[in-house]
DNA sequence: AGCACGCCGACT
DNA sequence: GTCGGCGTGCTC
């Protein structure tokens, strides 16, 4: 008897072919089965998604008719459950993707090359699954009376919960518990543990290694090498590692008994994919979660406003979230929150940089031998060069963006397509010398402090010590850790850097934090800036003044600066007061008056072609294509608008915002739009589109 | 996406 | 005469 395995292989996003491809194959095979299948010329990795007896029409034929046989399976290895063929498949068609690119960008690199003989072998050098001797984890402190109500609460609630504790608060005790409790209680029971960026999983993993024991718990990002994602992989799916702890791919990991799901910082742009599959790892985490029978755990000081609206409490005629709230609002150890001052830039001299109430607190830490924290979200000299006679800017030849003025090593830089060119001497369009940067980045806010503390002393009579950390300056392997260990052993006393710096870190001696230019997002078309600017801000805040103990000692207090020509913006209102719901009313309010998410949906439609004409005539072309549809009578269509950033590397950018209330007929829509799409690629309509892709639930339009 | 085939320019 | 440019097309 023969039979036909329907096999998910990384088929490319724009070829029209199917989901899943026929092999056909003497034995029955398992589905979830990683096999080898011939595609064209190649090999490569499948996963069997599903097996049927063969066609006996088929069954012998020959010709162009005849499936090619399944090259090998990787029998060794447990078949992928279908819990996780389930994730993968309703990712793939939430976010209009095929099932094999997400499948396999699930699976770890080295799976794709590895045969079947190799696999085994590498398999039983891994220790199976309960080998290890399970060590009880290490007792943690006492709950504090809001960890442990919010801990009563998630063992007695289905959640999932999101749980909004300030920073500070102990989030990360409440997960380390929740996770005890989950694997005393369940022998073989897993936890899934995100986190936004690489840059946190060190000191995440270092907690969870000395409470759980290094066996128990292992890692899984871009970071890590194709060997340890291997071996981390294979723990998880084998079972081993009871506890993973991972950046956004982390949310596809095979965890056959997984038991809860915690989403750190869920509110961090980070956890929405911006390439290729165009995923959020944390919407998924909820879907997860349920499907899988997995308590799932969003943790924030400054939730996502759509985790907020969802976890709204009951009132009146409304119903409530679907979420459960679980609020921590004290700060352990610490009297108070940082005080929060504003600057009002208007009344400070002109081209005033860092105004002189900020530079006297600052000085004043110095003495004190504090360290003092200044961002800035713009790395680089200064963001453009310009002629002062001809008005010439330094604008990229290949994108509609200025390049960065980089005077470290005297480069114009393109951040979007990375052209540099040295600085010209002159201008390059009438010959002026007199090109001067306008506006200013990290490097030259750091060269800026040098010029003011240059006649200050420290306490001890050495000179004040400035660094800067941004992506710059940490680019090299490991710069990043040695610069943060400097700042840890006090060998700082003034900090640069762009928002890097905000996320996670627990500096000590930190006791006080500006930003020097919070306007940027104030009036941004994106409707989404201000809630990242809130986050952003009071993230920083909650860098200050983190050890009590210190600050006591020193008899000094933490604060946060803030420049900003709009001291009255009702954002800073609520982030002086450190009132996260006072300012999720006011958004939401507005979201909910104007339609937008969390009270409607959105997908974006995305052209790249040769000319915006071109990328915008396909866009209509296809929103024309739409009238009809199913679902489009709910969905409304916008017309084809360029890109924020145009250009980019000679490429044209146009995209096109569907929004409805209604999630499922945007879906609807979306799925029936995927054929006109492959459709019009052929068209007139298609010629000069480089490619296309649709991004569901964006998160910047 | 790979990886072919295919039809035109400057090299051993 | 061929090495190679990347345009077009296919992969169960």
């Amino acid at each position: 008897m023969n039979w036909r395995v329907d096999a998910a292989v990384q088929t490319p996003a724009h070829s029209a072919l199917g989901d899943v491809l026929s092999y056909s194959s003497t034995r029955p095979l398992v589905p979830g089965t990683l096999v080898r299948v011939p595609l064209g010329r190649r090999e490569v990795l499948g996963v069997a998604w599903s097996v049927h007896p063969a066609d006996p029409a088929y069954e012998d034929a020959a010709g162009p008719m005849a499936l090619k046989p399944v090259a090998g399976a990787l029998d060794a290895l447990t078949p992928l459950g279908e819990p996780w063929r389930d994730l993968v498949a309703f990712a793939a068609r939430y976010y209009q993707r095929s099932l094999g690119e997400i499948a396999l960008a699930a699976l770890p690199p080295p799976l794709r090359e590895l045969s079947a003989e190799q696999l085994a072998r590498r398999l039983r050098r891994q220790a199976p699954a309960g080998a290890a001797v399970q060590e009880a984890p290490r007792p943690g402190p006492p709950p504090s009376a809001e960890q442990a109500q919010a801990l009563a609460r998630f063992e007695a609630e289905p959640g999932p919960f999101l749980l909004f504790g300030s920073t500070g608060s102990g989030k990360t005790e409440v997960y380390l518990q929740a996770v005890a409790t989950l694997l005393e209680r369940e022998p073989g029971a897993q936890a899934l543990v995100m986190v936004p960026e690489i840059n946190l999983t060190p000191q995440l993993e270092a907690r969870f290694k000395d409470r759980f024991g290094a066996a128990a718990v292992v890692s899984l990002h871009s970071g890590m090498t194709n060997p340890q994602r291997l071996a981390s992989w294979l723990a998880a799916h084998g079972g081993a590692a009871r506890i993973v702890l991972g950046t956004r791919m982390a949310v596809f990991a095979s965890l056959p008994s997984l038991r809860l799901i915690v989403v750190d910082e869920e509110h961090d742009p980070s956890y929405k994919q911006q390439e290729g599959a165009r995923y959020s790892a944390r919407d998924l985490a909820v879907w997860r979660g349920r499907r899988e029978g997995a308590k799932v755990i969003l943790g924030s000081a400054t939730p996502s406003l759509e985790s907020w609206h969802r976890s709204r409490p009951a009132e009146g005629e409304d119903a409530g979230g679907r979420y459960r709230r679980l609020e921590m609002p004290t700060r352990i150890g610490t009297a108070a929150l940082p005080a929060v001052r504003l600057v009002d830039m208007g009344r400070q001299p002109p081209r005033t940089v860092l105004s002189a109430p900020l530079l006297e607190a600052i000085g004043q830490r110095v003495a004190r031998g504090e360290q003092s924290m200044i961002f800035l979200n713009r790395r680089g000299y200064a963001p453009v060069l310009a002629c002062s006679d001809c008005g010439w800017k330094s604008e990229c030849p290949h994108c509609s963006a200025y390049r960065v003025f980089h005077k470290i090593d005297r480069t114009l830089r393109c951040h979007h397509c990375g052209f540099t060119e040295r600085v010209p001497r002159a201008c390059p369009a009438c010959g002026n010398p007199d090109i001067a940067p306008v506006g200013r980045g990290t490097e030259r806010l750091e060269e800026h402090l040098g010029e003011l503390f240059a006649g200050v002393q420290r306490s001890d009579g050495s000179a004040v010590r400035i660094a800067r950390i941004d992506a710059d300056s940490t680019r090299r392997q490991g710069a990043l850790q040695s610069q943060l260990a400097a700042v840890h052993a006090g060998d700082v006393d003034v900090l640069v850097g762009t928002q890097m710096i905000a996320k996670g870190h627990d500096f000590r001696r930190i006791t006080l934090v500006a930003a020097a230019n919070a306007d940027g997002a104030l009036f941004s078309s994106d409707f989404r800036a201000p809630e990242r600017l809130f986050s952003l801000l009071m993230q920083s805040a909650g860098r200050a003044g983190r050890d009590a103990a210190y600050l006591s000692a020193q008899g000094s207090t933490a604060e946060m600066w803030i420049q900003t020509h709009h001291p009255q913006h009702p954002l800073f209102d609520a982030l002086r007061r450190h009132d996260y719901p006072a300012f999720a009313q006011r958004e939401l309010q507005e979201r909910a008056a104007a339609g937008m998410p969390p009270f409607a949906f959105q997908a974006l439609l995305r052209a790249d072609a040769r000319t915006q004409e071109a990328a915008q005539a396909f866009l209509n072309a296809a929103s024309a294509a739409a009238e009809g549809l199913a679902g489009a009578g709910l969905v409304t269509r916008y017309p084809a608008v360029p890109h924020a950033i145009q250009r980019v590397a000679n490429v044209e950018r146009a995209q096109l915002l569907l929004e409805s209330s209604s999630r499922a007929a945007l879906q609807r829509l979306l799925a029936a739009l995927q054929p006109i799409l492959h459709g019009l690629r052929r068209a007139p309509e298609g010629k000069g589109v480089i490619r296309w892709l649709v991004d569901v639930d964006p998160q910047s339009i």
